[in-house]
DNA sequence: CATCGCATTTACAGCGCTGTAAGTTGTGGC
DNA sequence: GCCACAACTTACAGCGCTGTAAATGCGATG
């Protein structure tokens, strides 16, 4: 089925194709019968741009590449979904690409640009320094999400996690807690991510006067809930008193509620917890996740916006955007206080 | 930054544009010596091949979409990744399209939308019916997947869910319940996937003797847990017998544990519950949920094979493939006999 | 030593569309 | 009634790469 191409549409219109390109493009100065006329032929024949060679002759792909580590984790497809839909809304369609938070597959991200294949990428980077970033980055648009690496020349949105770990500190304090942990460091992690959200639950707690140490944070094998579990049941086991646990993420939220529960500790009553996220997971479990909510929306949208100013020219140095985030209250730590039992 | 061309190293190397081209696409029969010449002079360049006009000669795009109602869906995320990592093993990068099970959503999927953009689609169709699909399906190579529309003469992979539904019954029958239920059913629900699986439900009791009565299908305002959370409620409150139930997906499962547990009523001591996807939900829901688990790796190859004959050509009527599935048991409805509590 | 056959390399015409610059018309002003 | 000018439309040269067919080089053969 030999496809209809342009110079089609124009024989039969009896046109040039570039009026017919004017035609499909909404070029504004043609006039309305010789639209008709056009639109006519392109019906009858029922011709479709080919979109590829529209982009060898613009040099425009209209797509951006989004590249998390993973798209499974619900934060990661949550995201994807608003950088989805926001994408639509601009008429840019959206590759993904999964990185599977390894330094090959970041690489390949980068240079898939290079390749022409895409605008610009939005990138969620774990493994990759500033500075491989920034060296292989030069002036291919790109933003970069998440708070692993930030190259100064490189535009940049996050939330600030030094004061969202701080707020959610707070909530459990105002709730009347003071035996707090931090679930948890990860062995062998080398991100930034868990150092912020650290820094802000220590800050939070030396604002109460509490000056905690290294007993408050609790370390996992890895991010997964059963490491989380194993954590917590670790440090109950070492006798450590804990009337609440700030989590780095969803997941040890779970992991740690499901800790708790085995041990037969009520949730909120005994120990309250607080997640990050607000991901499905701290929606669905039951009891529900109170959790640190990142505007994904916002993300997206911010993400979006200085990406396209990046592929409409804009020049400069790296531009760094904060973006919003609340605390989703919910179970593990309800808005009104349900003061620490006494054990 | 003028980008380097093929042309460009062709000229450094000496030789002729369509030889770097066969050095590039790493064509057998260059001589080693030469090979060598021309790899210098890419690495000297850095020179990227423009995949867009290499799509334009070749008339492929390397490109396969992936339309799904919802990416954040668990099911349609986690189906994702498999579809991204097996499509990567075959050189195939992964547009991602949302739905949002509309049905302009989904016309859009298979209309202009991928007009040259994409060799090939692996779409997972809600709304629309197979009168419509095999209208539109013409030229574009096409793999559906899920229950919806099946038309016979486009290629489809789906697990059997009358036999899945009927495993899953047979395995509480095993566990002694026989006050059964199906969550749910869901008002203004026109998909025929929840009629599949009640299908099995009910094939399921009749073997075991058992006559059903349409009270033992519970309905649902909606999709969410809290729909499910509440049609359990209902039937309860209704004075139903209950010891088992078997839901239509994970997020009635979460609903009916919650639901269950907002009531007092023991998992699975009183009734047990087995859910449906095997998504994130049900492994990290306190207790866990045991559920149906369709292999989605399998899923994602079939289709990809599929599509990947159908994008080289290949001809012929619709083939209908079924994807292996097992029930993935957990604390809900474990494997060990944990008999029907008298009331 | 000239010739043949094979493997490798080259030249060049597109792939289908758009940007540019150069027409072609039609209109209004003087 | 003629000319300048605006408003449309057209012709054509690429965008960067690959497929084809033809040309080249080279060792082996008689």
């Amino acid at each position: 089925m030999a496809r209809v191409r342009l110079a089609d549409v124009a024989a039969l219109a009896g046109v040039s194709m570039k009026t017919v390109s004017n035609v499909v493009r909404d070029y504004p100065h043609v006039t309305p019968e010789m639209r008709k006329r056009v639109q006519d032929a392109i019906d009858q024949l029922g011709y479709r741009p080919n979109l590829t060679a529209r982009r060898l002759a613009t040099g425009r792909t209209g797509m951006i590449a989004l590249a998390v580590p993973e798209i499974d984790h619900p934060y990661f497809s949550e995201l994807s979904r608003h950088v989805a839909e926001v994408a639509l809304e601009r008429g840019l369609r959206v590759i993904l690409e999964q990185t599977l938070s390894t330094s090959e597959g970041e690489h390949a991200v980068l240079r898939d640009r290079e390749a022409g294949l895409v605008d610009g990428v939005i990138f969620h980077p774990v493994s990759m320094t500033s500075l491989e970033i920034s060296r292989f980055h030069r002036d291919t648009p790109l933003v970069l999400i998440g708070e692993a690496a930030v190259p100064l020349t490189t535009d940049h949105v996050m939330i600030d996690n030094v004061v969202a770990a701080a707020e959610a500190t707070r909530h459990l304090l105002l709730l009347g807690r003071r035996e707090l942990v931090f679930l948890g460091a990860v062995r062998g992690d080398v991100t930034v991510t868990t150092d912020r959200r650290l820094e802000g639950f220590q800050l939070a707690l030396e604002e109460a006067g509490i000056r905690p140490g290294a007993d408050r944070v609790l370390t996992a094998d890895d991010f997964s809930p059963e490491a989380g579990a194993a954590a917590v049941h670790a440090a109950l086991d070492a006798g450590d008193r804990i009337d609440g646990i700030v989590c780095r993420d969803d997941q040890f939220a779970v992991g740690a509620l499901r800790a708790l529960h085995e041990r037969g500790v009520e949730t909120p009553e005994r120990i309250a917890i607080v997640g990050w996220d607000d991901t499905a997971l701290s929606r669905y479990s039951f009891p529900q996740i109170t959790s640190v909510s990142p505007d994904k929306r916002a993300i997206a949208e911010i993400a979006l916006a200085m990406l396209v100013e990046r592929i409409d020219g804009l020049a400069g140095p790296g531009r760094h955007r904060i973006a919003p985030h609340r605390l989703a209250v919910r179970d593990t730590a309800p808005r009104e206080g349900i003061s620490a039992l006494q054990r």
